[in-house]
DNA sequence: CTGCTTGCAAAGTGTTTGCAGGCCC
DNA sequence: GGGCCTGCAAACACTTTGCAAGCAG
Protein backbone atom coordinates (compact mmCIF):
# COMPACT_ATOMS: atom_id res chain seq x y z
CA UNK A 1 0.00 0.00 0.00
CA UNK A 2 2.62 2.85 1.32
CA UNK A 3 5.18 3.94 -1.10
CA UNK A 4 8.06 3.78 1.59
CA UNK A 5 10.69 1.11 0.93
CA UNK A 6 10.43 0.14 4.41
CA UNK A 7 8.29 0.72 7.46
CA UNK A 8 10.26 3.46 8.04
CA UNK A 9 9.65 7.16 7.58
CA UNK A 10 11.81 8.70 4.23
CA UNK A 11 14.88 10.87 5.92
CA UNK A 12 14.05 13.16 3.31
CA UNK A 13 11.43 14.70 1.11
CA UNK A 14 8.31 13.77 2.93
CA UNK A 15 6.22 15.98 4.26
CA UNK A 16 6.31 13.99 7.62
CA UNK A 17 9.70 14.72 7.60
CA UNK A 18 9.88 17.99 6.95
CA UNK A 19 6.90 18.59 9.97
CA UNK A 20 9.18 16.84 12.13
CA UNK A 21 12.06 19.35 11.70
CA UNK A 22 10.03 22.20 11.62
CA UNK A 23 9.39 20.70 15.30
CA UNK A 24 12.78 20.49 16.28
CA UNK A 25 13.76 23.74 14.91
CA UNK A 26 11.06 25.47 17.11
CA UNK A 27 12.56 23.26 20.39
CA UNK A 28 8.96 21.55 20.51
CA UNK A 29 9.20 17.75 21.12
CA UNK A 30 9.24 14.95 18.45
CA UNK A 31 7.10 12.00 20.26
CA UNK A 32 5.40 8.96 18.86
CA UNK A 33 2.46 10.85 18.91
CA UNK A 34 3.16 13.45 17.02
CA UNK A 35 4.48 11.27 14.76
CA UNK A 36 1.64 9.20 14.48
CA UNK A 37 -0.54 11.96 14.01
CA UNK A 38 1.52 13.58 11.18
CA UNK A 39 1.87 10.09 9.25
CA UNK A 40 -1.66 9.39 9.38
CA UNK A 41 -2.35 13.14 7.86
CA UNK A 42 -0.16 12.80 5.42
CA UNK A 43 -1.43 8.84 4.68
CA UNK A 44 -4.53 10.21 3.38
CA UNK A 45 -5.88 12.84 0.75
CA UNK A 46 -9.13 12.69 2.68
CA UNK A 47 -10.22 15.12 5.43
CA UNK A 48 -9.96 13.57 8.75
CA UNK A 49 -11.74 14.08 11.84
CA UNK A 50 -10.31 13.79 15.08
CA UNK A 51 -11.67 10.85 16.06
CA UNK A 52 -10.31 9.48 12.76
CA UNK A 53 -7.33 10.49 13.37
CA UNK A 54 -7.61 8.80 16.47
CA UNK A 55 -8.25 5.70 14.70
CA UNK A 56 -5.57 5.78 12.66
CA UNK A 57 -2.87 6.94 14.71
CA UNK A 58 -4.17 4.22 16.73
CA UNK A 59 -2.79 1.59 14.56
CA UNK A 60 0.76 3.65 14.15
CA UNK A 61 1.22 4.19 17.89
CA UNK A 62 -0.72 1.35 20.01
CA UNK A 63 -2.13 2.90 22.90
CA UNK A 64 -1.99 6.83 21.60
CA UNK A 65 -5.23 8.48 23.57
CA UNK A 66 -7.97 10.64 22.27
CA UNK A 67 -6.79 13.71 24.05
CA UNK A 68 -3.51 13.35 23.16
CA UNK A 69 -4.43 13.37 19.54
CA UNK A 70 -6.59 16.72 20.15
CA UNK A 71 -3.21 18.24 21.85
CA UNK A 72 -1.32 17.21 19.01
CA UNK A 73 -3.43 18.78 16.84
CA UNK A 74 -3.41 22.14 18.63
CA UNK A 75 0.15 22.40 18.85
CA UNK A 76 0.86 21.36 15.49
CA UNK A 77 -1.90 23.96 14.27
CA UNK A 78 -0.34 27.06 16.50
CA UNK A 79 3.16 25.87 14.01
CA UNK A 80 1.30 26.14 11.15
CA UNK A 81 1.61 22.72 10.60
CA UNK A 82 -2.15 21.38 10.55
CA UNK A 83 -4.84 23.44 10.00
CA UNK A 84 -8.42 22.73 10.64
CA UNK A 85 -12.13 23.37 9.43
CA UNK A 86 -15.09 23.87 10.82
CA UNK A 87 -17.86 22.20 9.06
CA UNK A 88 -21.40 23.09 9.81
CA UNK A 89 -21.82 22.54 14.21
CA UNK A 90 -20.31 19.17 14.04
CA UNK A 91 -16.64 17.67 14.09
CA UNK A 92 -13.87 19.59 12.81
CA UNK A 93 -11.97 18.22 9.74
CA UNK A 94 -7.61 18.43 10.09
CA UNK A 95 -5.33 18.79 7.14
CA UNK A 96 -1.32 18.92 6.82
CA UNK A 97 -0.70 22.37 5.49
CA UNK A 98 2.51 21.30 3.79
CA UNK A 99 4.61 21.77 2.12
CA UNK A 100 3.92 25.75 1.39
CA UNK A 101 1.26 26.85 4.42
CA UNK A 102 -0.47 28.76 1.02
CA UNK A 103 -0.11 25.86 -1.39
CA UNK A 104 -2.68 23.84 -2.44
CA UNK A 105 -5.73 24.78 0.25
CA UNK A 106 -9.24 24.38 -0.64
CA UNK A 107 -12.16 25.60 0.97
CA UNK A 108 -15.03 23.35 1.99
CA UNK A 109 -18.80 23.72 0.37
CA UNK A 110 -20.88 21.42 2.92
CA UNK A 111 -24.45 20.32 1.88
CA UNK A 112 -26.96 21.03 4.34
CA UNK A 113 -28.93 18.13 3.15
CA UNK A 114 -26.86 15.09 2.32
CA UNK A 115 -23.71 16.29 4.15
CA UNK A 116 -21.70 15.82 1.46
CA UNK A 117 -18.02 17.98 1.36
CA UNK A 118 -17.24 19.23 -1.80
CA UNK A 119 -13.48 20.95 -1.94
CA UNK A 120 -13.26 24.10 -3.81
CA UNK A 121 -9.64 25.73 -4.28
CA UNK A 122 -9.54 28.93 -2.57
CA UNK A 123 -9.51 30.88 -6.05
CA UNK A 124 -13.41 30.93 -5.81
CA UNK A 125 -12.79 32.97 -2.28
CA UNK A 126 -10.54 35.22 -3.98
CA UNK A 127 -12.80 37.84 -4.86
CA UNK A 128 -14.45 37.65 -1.74
CA UNK A 129 -11.34 37.66 -0.14
CA UNK A 130 -10.34 41.00 -1.70
CA UNK A 131 -13.99 42.56 -1.19
CA UNK A 132 -13.81 42.12 2.39
CA UNK A 133 -10.43 42.92 2.96
CA UNK A 134 -10.91 46.51 1.25
CA UNK A 135 -14.54 47.54 2.71
CA UNK A 136 -13.89 46.43 5.94
CA UNK A 137 -10.34 45.31 6.72
CA UNK A 138 -11.08 41.72 7.29
CA UNK A 139 -8.95 38.71 6.68
CA UNK A 140 -10.77 36.00 5.22
CA UNK A 141 -9.36 32.81 6.13
CA UNK A 142 -11.52 31.01 3.29
CA UNK A 143 -10.59 27.44 4.50
CA UNK A 144 -11.36 27.78 7.87
CA UNK A 145 -15.26 27.06 8.35
CA UNK A 146 -17.15 25.05 5.51
CA UNK A 147 -19.24 26.96 3.56
CA UNK A 148 -23.29 26.01 3.28
CA UNK A 149 -25.79 25.19 1.27
CA UNK A 150 -27.47 23.08 -1.40
CA UNK A 151 -25.35 20.70 -3.90
CA UNK A 152 -26.29 20.60 -7.42
CA UNK A 153 -27.60 16.63 -6.67
CA UNK A 154 -29.67 17.29 -3.81
CA UNK A 155 -30.98 20.90 -5.61
CA UNK A 156 -32.45 18.51 -8.45
CA UNK A 157 -33.69 16.02 -6.50
CA UNK A 158 -36.26 18.00 -4.01
CA UNK B 1 -38.87 49.41 27.12
CA UNK B 2 -41.25 48.53 25.04
CA UNK B 3 -42.90 49.89 22.49
CA UNK B 4 -46.19 48.02 22.70
CA UNK B 5 -48.75 49.84 24.36
CA UNK B 6 -49.74 47.06 26.47
CA UNK B 7 -48.42 44.01 28.11
CA UNK B 8 -49.35 41.46 25.14
CA UNK B 9 -48.32 41.25 21.76
CA UNK B 10 -49.64 43.75 19.05
CA UNK B 11 -52.61 42.22 17.35
CA UNK B 12 -51.60 43.07 14.15
CA UNK B 13 -48.26 44.02 12.65
CA UNK B 14 -45.84 42.77 14.58
CA UNK B 15 -43.40 40.38 13.67
CA UNK B 16 -44.51 37.94 16.64
CA UNK B 17 -48.17 37.92 15.49
CA UNK B 18 -47.30 37.47 11.37
CA UNK B 19 -45.18 34.21 12.55
CA UNK B 20 -47.93 32.49 14.98
CA UNK B 21 -50.29 33.11 12.17
CA UNK B 22 -48.16 31.03 9.55
CA UNK B 23 -47.97 28.77 12.56
CA UNK B 24 -51.29 28.67 12.58
CA UNK B 25 -51.59 28.57 8.82
CA UNK B 26 -49.64 25.62 8.63
CA UNK B 27 -51.22 23.63 11.14
CA UNK B 28 -48.58 23.60 13.73
CA UNK B 29 -49.76 24.76 17.59
CA UNK B 30 -49.24 27.77 18.60
CA UNK B 31 -47.54 27.50 22.52
CA UNK B 32 -46.70 28.94 25.22
CA UNK B 33 -42.94 28.17 24.49
CA UNK B 34 -43.11 28.97 20.72
CA UNK B 35 -44.27 32.38 21.53
CA UNK B 36 -41.55 32.94 24.39
CA UNK B 37 -39.56 31.67 21.39
CA UNK B 38 -40.55 34.06 18.83
CA UNK B 39 -41.05 37.34 21.12
CA UNK B 40 -37.73 36.75 22.46
CA UNK B 41 -36.28 36.57 19.08
CA UNK B 42 -38.39 39.72 18.40
CA UNK B 43 -36.83 41.35 21.08
CA UNK B 44 -33.40 41.58 20.30
CA UNK B 45 -31.51 42.84 17.40
CA UNK B 46 -28.98 40.49 18.63
CA UNK B 47 -28.02 36.78 17.97
CA UNK B 48 -28.50 35.01 20.43
CA UNK B 49 -27.25 31.36 21.38
CA UNK B 50 -29.96 28.66 22.35
CA UNK B 51 -29.06 29.07 26.17
CA UNK B 52 -29.66 32.58 25.94
CA UNK B 53 -33.33 31.80 24.45
CA UNK B 54 -33.58 29.65 27.16
CA UNK B 55 -32.52 32.67 29.66
CA UNK B 56 -34.73 35.03 28.11
CA UNK B 57 -37.81 32.71 27.02
CA UNK B 58 -37.38 31.80 31.20
CA UNK B 59 -38.74 35.17 31.82
CA UNK B 60 -41.81 35.30 29.46
CA UNK B 61 -43.19 31.37 29.77
CA UNK B 62 -41.38 30.25 33.16
CA UNK B 63 -40.51 26.59 33.46
CA UNK B 64 -39.63 26.75 29.59
CA UNK B 65 -37.19 23.68 28.95
CA UNK B 66 -33.65 24.36 27.78
CA UNK B 67 -35.12 20.80 25.52
CA UNK B 68 -38.43 22.65 24.15
CA UNK B 69 -36.22 25.46 22.93
CA UNK B 70 -34.55 23.42 20.81
CA UNK B 71 -37.34 21.98 19.38
CA UNK B 72 -38.91 25.12 19.29
CA UNK B 73 -35.92 26.54 17.20
CA UNK B 74 -35.98 23.29 14.96
CA UNK B 75 -39.80 23.46 14.17
CA UNK B 76 -39.69 27.15 13.50
CA UNK B 77 -36.49 27.13 11.07
CA UNK B 78 -38.09 24.34 8.78
CA UNK B 79 -41.09 26.77 8.75
CA UNK B 80 -38.38 29.64 7.76
CA UNK B 81 -39.06 31.66 10.57
CA UNK B 82 -36.13 31.50 12.42
CA UNK B 83 -32.42 31.25 11.06
CA UNK B 84 -29.21 29.85 12.48
CA UNK B 85 -25.85 30.78 12.22
CA UNK B 86 -23.26 28.40 13.45
CA UNK B 87 -20.49 30.13 14.33
CA UNK B 88 -16.85 28.89 14.54
CA UNK B 89 -17.25 25.06 16.14
CA UNK B 90 -19.11 26.63 19.26
CA UNK B 91 -23.06 27.22 19.40
CA UNK B 92 -25.08 28.81 16.98
CA UNK B 93 -26.85 31.86 17.05
CA UNK B 94 -30.17 32.42 15.99
CA UNK B 95 -32.74 34.99 14.29
CA UNK B 96 -35.87 36.06 13.11
CA UNK B 97 -36.24 35.24 9.49
CA UNK B 98 -38.77 38.09 9.29
CA UNK B 99 -40.66 39.60 7.93
CA UNK B 100 -40.03 38.61 4.33
CA UNK B 101 -37.58 35.55 4.23
CA UNK B 102 -35.10 36.57 2.44
CA UNK B 103 -35.05 40.30 3.41
CA UNK B 104 -32.50 42.13 5.78
CA UNK B 105 -30.14 39.11 5.73
CA UNK B 106 -26.91 39.19 6.83
CA UNK B 107 -23.86 36.94 6.55
CA UNK B 108 -21.37 36.57 9.58
CA UNK B 109 -18.07 37.15 9.76
CA UNK B 110 -15.63 35.90 12.82
CA UNK B 111 -12.57 37.05 14.01
CA UNK B 112 -10.70 33.87 15.18
CA UNK B 113 -8.76 36.22 16.95
CA UNK B 114 -10.89 38.10 19.32
CA UNK B 115 -14.11 36.02 19.33
CA UNK B 116 -16.38 39.26 17.57
CA UNK B 117 -18.72 38.65 15.17
CA UNK B 118 -19.61 41.09 12.76
CA UNK B 119 -22.62 41.10 10.26
CA UNK B 120 -22.19 42.02 6.69
CA UNK B 121 -24.75 42.24 4.08
CA UNK B 122 -25.56 39.28 2.05
CA UNK B 123 -24.96 41.38 -1.27
CA UNK B 124 -21.26 40.86 -0.11
CA UNK B 125 -21.74 37.34 -0.97
CA UNK B 126 -23.37 37.60 -4.22
CA UNK B 127 -20.31 37.40 -6.39
CA UNK B 128 -19.50 34.08 -4.85
CA UNK B 129 -22.93 32.68 -4.61
CA UNK B 130 -23.26 33.47 -8.43
CA UNK B 131 -19.98 32.08 -9.56
CA UNK B 132 -20.65 28.90 -7.01
CA UNK B 133 -24.27 28.48 -8.65
CA UNK B 134 -22.56 28.60 -11.85
CA UNK B 135 -19.11 26.81 -12.30
CA UNK B 136 -21.19 23.65 -9.42
CA UNK B 137 -24.55 24.10 -9.21
CA UNK B 138 -23.96 24.74 -5.58
CA UNK B 139 -26.87 26.57 -3.83
CA UNK B 140 -24.94 28.67 -1.21
CA UNK B 141 -27.00 29.85 1.88
CA UNK B 142 -24.67 32.72 2.53
CA UNK B 143 -26.24 33.22 6.37
CA UNK B 144 -25.65 29.88 7.54
CA UNK B 145 -22.30 29.43 8.64
CA UNK B 146 -19.89 32.16 9.73
CA UNK B 147 -16.86 33.14 7.92
CA UNK B 148 -14.01 33.02 9.73
CA UNK B 149 -10.66 35.59 9.66
CA UNK B 150 -8.90 38.55 11.95
CA UNK B 151 -10.63 41.20 12.22
CA UNK B 152 -9.48 44.66 11.45
CA UNK B 153 -8.77 45.77 14.74
CA UNK B 154 -6.61 42.19 15.51
CA UNK B 155 -4.79 42.47 12.01
CA UNK B 156 -3.20 45.75 12.92
CA UNK B 157 -2.69 45.16 16.38
CA UNK B 158 -0.87 41.90 16.25
C1' DC C 1 17.88 15.28 35.22
C1' DT C 2 14.19 18.66 34.02
C1' DG C 3 9.98 19.49 32.51
C1' DC C 4 7.25 19.00 28.40
C1' DT C 5 4.01 15.22 26.96
C1' DT C 6 1.29 11.53 27.66
C1' DG C 7 -2.51 8.48 29.47
C1' DC C 8 -6.38 8.26 32.13
C1' DA C 9 -10.60 9.77 33.81
C1' DA C 10 -13.68 13.08 34.51
C1' DA C 11 -15.85 17.25 33.52
C1' DG C 12 -17.58 20.64 30.18
C1' DT C 13 -20.18 22.36 26.09
C1' DG C 14 -23.85 22.15 22.94
C1' DT C 15 -27.54 19.39 21.33
C1' DT C 16 -30.72 15.36 20.90
C1' DT C 17 -33.91 11.75 22.37
C1' DG C 18 -37.31 8.41 25.00
C1' DC C 19 -41.01 8.64 27.73
C1' DA C 20 -45.17 9.95 30.28
C1' DG C 21 -48.19 13.60 31.01
C1' DG C 22 -50.39 18.06 29.33
C1' DC C 23 -52.27 21.35 26.38
C1' DC C 24 -53.83 23.00 21.74
C1' DC C 25 -57.31 22.66 18.49
C1' DG D 1 -60.74 13.70 23.15
C1' DG D 2 -56.86 12.87 19.95
C1' DG D 3 -52.52 13.78 19.06
C1' DC D 4 -48.93 17.23 18.91
C1' DC D 5 -45.91 19.49 22.49
C1' DT D 6 -43.82 19.79 26.69
C1' DG D 7 -40.95 18.75 30.84
C1' DC D 8 -37.74 15.83 32.67
C1' DA D 9 -33.73 13.14 32.68
C1' DA D 10 -30.54 10.85 30.45
C1' DA D 11 -27.74 10.08 26.58
C1' DC D 12 -24.94 11.93 22.94
C1' DA D 13 -21.00 13.91 20.23
C1' DC D 14 -17.09 16.64 20.47
C1' DT D 15 -13.52 18.74 23.06
C1' DT D 16 -10.96 20.20 27.20
C1' DT D 17 -8.63 19.72 31.66
C1' DG D 18 -6.27 18.07 36.28
C1' DC D 19 -3.12 14.99 37.73
C1' DA D 20 0.61 11.65 38.19
C1' DA D 21 3.75 8.97 35.50
C1' DG D 22 6.85 8.81 31.32
C1' DC D 23 9.88 10.01 27.90
C1' DA D 24 12.56 13.58 25.01
C1' DG D 25 16.41 16.41 24.99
Amino acid sequence: MGSEPSGRVAASGGRVAVALDLLRERNERVTRARQAVLETLDGTAEHLTADEIVSQAESIAPGVHRATVYRALATLGELGLVTHTHIGGAAAVYHLALPAPATARHAHLQCTRCQAVIDVPVDILAPLTATLDRDLGFQLEPDHAALLGLCADCRSAR
